[in-house]
DNA sequence: GGGTAATTATACAGATCTGTGAACGTCAAG
DNA sequence: CTTGACGTTCACAGATCTGTATAATTACCC
């Protein structure tokens, strides 16, 4: 029984099982509409296991949340570490590349829209927001410290959500038109 | 026991009710998150009359897209009558007006975000955001033919989806924000 | 091999979900 | 004054939801 953080590497090997299953079925059919039930039965294992390791379904969907920052954040320092300038297309390129293997836009989106407010998981969704656009500002003011960084920033992150928001409907090429906005915006 | 379209203007006066009253509650609380017993008691009558009208809750869903499509589209073309170029600003003025009232974004998105793309209501949402964009490019292609209107569309098509997505996470500011970053690319 | 943590099996509680059946009012229009 | 549409009452079916209790069992570490 440890259900506090959900640290990622401190789990078990089936809770760990149980949090990349979850993550898929919250991802592609909402988390509505996923009873744990489902979630036991499909990561081949007993619900009381679930229970134990996460405590409650809402804790289990912050984790999904919390892992899902933590894991494209890291594909993100990644890229950057090897991008040159401007940087800020490398968010687009995360993305997009993110686009690739996905079909329902952004998680954290789509989670805002299900959650209450009051939902342990909408602060992580916040601040996950939060974090791309300073770092989107962060990037600017370094490789283009002549522009506005605020509020090109801004104005880059609402291409990047847009673009995101609508892949689910609109599809996913979207994104390298926006990536393309971008572009010229930063030239 | 109509349930078949649903055209509001034929609707009885308690299932108009019912429409308004579960309209309210899907945007504020998330359409899996509302059930039919709370829709019939909050409206102040029974489930049974609720599915003399609507037939299902999945229709009933239908029905709240299809009228919020209508009635959004309707005061887009009032404003628009009254409106001088570049009125592909009267888009972003519509958004930010219902940013006053409304608290969690863009209800299309929620919505696309629960539900299956098998869902019957998932067709509205898709021709809905079309709707918007095609008269966002015919705007501009009419006020600014010299521009290229489809790359030029997309983009505040973009911005603004980027905004209304944001609003329940990130404040309505963000609205008038994209509408002075559109009015700079139409000057 | 003994002790500890993780997991299983199984059953259940209690709530809530969508949807239906059947009989009974009410009221306006023909 | 009958017909028909609208709505109510109320019970219920059957599924699914989150979460728990208890006891037995496996896996791992020292």
């Amino acid at each position: 029984m440890q259900h506090e953080v959900a640290n990622i590497h401190r789990l078990t090997p089936r809770a760990r099982r149980i949090l990349e299953v979850s993550s898929e079925l919250f991802y592609d059919r909402g988390i509505h509409a996923v009873g744990v039930d489902t979630i036991a039965a499909e990561s081949g294992v007993t619900k009381r296991t679930l229970y134990n390791n996460f405590g409650s379904k809402d804790a289990l969907v912050a984790a999904y949340l919390t892992n899902r920052h933590a894991t494209w954040w890291q594909s993100l320092e990644e890229r950057l570490a090897a991008a040159e300038p401007p940087r800020a297309l490398a968010l687009f390129d995360v993305y997009a590349e993110d686009a690739r293997t996905t079909t329902r836009g952004c998680a954290f989106l789509n989670a805002a829209a299900e959650l209450s407010t009051e939902h342990p998981a909408y602060a992580i969704i916040r601040n996950h927001k939060q974090a791309v656009e300073d770092r989107l500002r962060g990037l600017i003011a370094e490789d283009q410290p002549a522009a506005d960084p605020r509020r090109l920033a801004r104005h880059l992150f609402l291409l990047l959500e847009g673009a995101f928001a609508h892949q689910g409907i609109h599809g996913k090429g979207l994104l390298t038109e926006a990536r393309e906005f971008a572009r010229k915006l930063l030239a």
